[in-house]
DNA sequence: GACCCGTAAGAAAACGTTTACGTGACCCTT
DNA sequence: AAGGGTCACGTAAACGTTTTCTTACGGGTC
């Protein structure tokens, strides 16, 4: 009784139908003639034993593993979910697999976590950075030719494959409701911009909007990504003489913590305060009041990326044209979260 | 100029330190004499050279990846997000990649999903099913000797591993908590059994509970996990002559969706409708009302299912002693949506 | 000084594939 | 009927490792 089980390979098919494991390699990779009856045994051998093919063995041959990387900050987001649900319906549909990993917004492990990545034969990567210009990292990607494509970030050179949405467009869009809305005094808060190329490029997005309005934009106050409790760091802003009108959040769940921190302040939205996101995560929407936002198409750009990525990987020859970003088209949901300016500065009473 | 990058190899290694391939292998693999000349050779060697070994080499040949496949229904849920990031960081620091796929509840996808993960050579399996108790998939894992952990599902077979909280406890704690607030007419919303094994322990929970408590459980009302609108599955019952005064959700984005659905019937909560989640989803405190719902460990969970499938993959010596449900504890978020039962049935201008 | 033992390192086989090359068999053309 | 072309299939090398088996060397013991 040999007990272990031990799959069968293509010599054990071989065996069974009587040719060559060339024969059998041929039928599995569909290069044999369709007909034939050495492929019909094949066929045959190949149902009765469950084979499938290693993909070691093959990956080792080919020197590809049919499996790309995923780097994302964090999966706390549900942003970067969507996307790598995106990415990996795409990868599976293509015969993929897909390696997952996350940064926790740790710029320092974003070398170690692509290594890891890397090490494991990826055929090519999909990754969101701290940041896209004059990183090392990916100028050592660039040099040692491994196909990727960037997501969520947008650089600025043009010799980079990227999927997402025009940032600094979206946070003029922005800039230019809250103004509709009567709004002189509009803040900022954002990311940490040293973590995110995302963040810096809405804040530019709200300077120039501001300037070109005739407006003074506020200092940007900068955040934790992950800060759930922003109480602190926002009583010296709003609690100001001339405190801001409205505040525009560079993500969602910084614009849920605001609206955390202005309920604890005492501070009503959008009576007092108009708040406005950028993300369109789904739940905000079922916020009272429902969270206004800009919609990035999360699972699409996902897919988008794969299929960037794909081409990549396949195609050497026009490879050159898609190493651009792509943007995606973004849109606002209007929600409850951004009322008229107040037209006097909040009450003494309101402080706590 | 022979200009295309080659990554080196173990050989490339042995040349340049002037030893031979086995000498490389076994320093990479920490087999070697520390000191021995030869050993300071191969490491400064690979240094110089940047070697990585190729995990396909290598498992190729010992028959192990270093890789590790997750399954899950879907990351739309942050309960499923939340585990993949614990399961994510487990493994990485263990020195293990993870293959991640999502099923998006659909139980026929889930034969593929595996099947896929196991073609890419994965050493183990992390998976949450639909049904963990008589499943035709996991009896030919059991059969074909993958190690795996069920991470949610909480089979009551007891050869299984798995990791999960008390789903039936904490059902039963739900009705407590709601029983202490007057309430008699209690009613369930549940995701499909047929998709989720974990609904039918909530309702088994729930119906337990009720049971003892003297109280009559009503019909479950079954919803599609994804659906975001329940307005018209939840106005027969709500608009009922004697309706439920209280809704036990069995997770928490069908809590999300039912209290829109009572916003759109003009139904208050918790004044009209007392409404109670499952899972413990962050953002769901950031609602207004802050949602009351048990809270489950995710990312805790994760990690833990990664340690048990470790342990399944390396010894199986004491495997057998680990193959049964680990649970988790679990705590009672108490937020806004659970008030007192209104005395009388709602009146009829609250019905739309 | 002969013997044995432990240790370091090399030679080579093996893991499961793919693929370049080789060899017939068959058919078509002249 | 001989030549050439096409096609189906087989042989064997190669991909990058690990690991078993040898071999060589250097001490220690009697």
């Amino acid at each position: 009784m040999s007990s272990v089980k031990t799959p069968p390979t293509i010599r054990t098919v071989a065996a069974r139908a009587e040719v060559s494991v060339a024969t059998v390699s041929r039928v599995v990779n569909g290069l044999a003639p369709p007909h034939s009856p050495a492929t019909q045994r094949v066929r045959e051998a190949i149902r009765e034993l469950g084979f499938r093919p290693n993909r070691l063995g093959r990956g080792l041959k080919t020197a590809r593993s049919s499996t790309i990387g995923l780097m994302i900050p964090s999966l706390a987001n549900p942003v970067f979910a969507g996307s790598v649900q995106g990415v990996q319906a795409a990868a599976r549909a293509a015969g993929y697999g897909v390696l997952l990993t996350a940064t926790n917004y740790d710029k320092s492990e974003e070398t170690e976590a692509v290594e890891t990545l890397l090490s494991h034969n990826v055929d090519g990567l999909i990754l969101t950075v701290a940041k896209s210009d004059d990183s090392e990292l990916l100028d050592q990607l660039d040099e040692r030719e491994v196909a990727y494509v960037l997501l969520y970030n947008q650089p600025s050179v043009r010799h980079r494959a990227a999927v997402t949405v025009d940032n600094v467009a979206a946070a003029r869009e922005v800039v230019e409701l809250l103004k509709s809305y009567g709004h002189h005094r509009i803040g900022m808060v954002a990311g940490q911009f040293s973590d995110s190329d995302r963040a810096r490029l809405r804040w530019l997005g709200y300077d120039d909007a501001m300037l070109r309005a005739g407006l003074e934009p506020d200092p940007v106050i900068e955040v934790a990504f992950e800060a759930t409790d922003l109480t602190g760091q926002l009583r010296a802003a709003l609690t100001d003489p001339d405190p801001p009108t409205a505040l525009f959040c560079s993500t969602d769940l910084i614009a849920v913590a605001v609206m955390g921190a202005a309920t604890r302040l005492g501070i009503q939205v959008p009576r007092d305060l108009s708040v406005v996101g950028f993300d369109g995560i789904a739940m905000t929407a079922a916020l009272r009041p429902q969270l206004t936002t800009i919609v990035q198409p999360t699972e699409t750009m996902g897919q988008e990326a794969f299929g960037l990525l794909a081409k990549l990987m396949s195609g050497g020859e026009e490879a050159e044209a898609l190493r651009a970003p792509l943007l995606l088209s973004h849109s606002l949901r209007r929600g409850e979260t951004v009322g008229p300016a107040r037209e006097k500065p909040l009450t003494l009473s309101s402080r706590l």
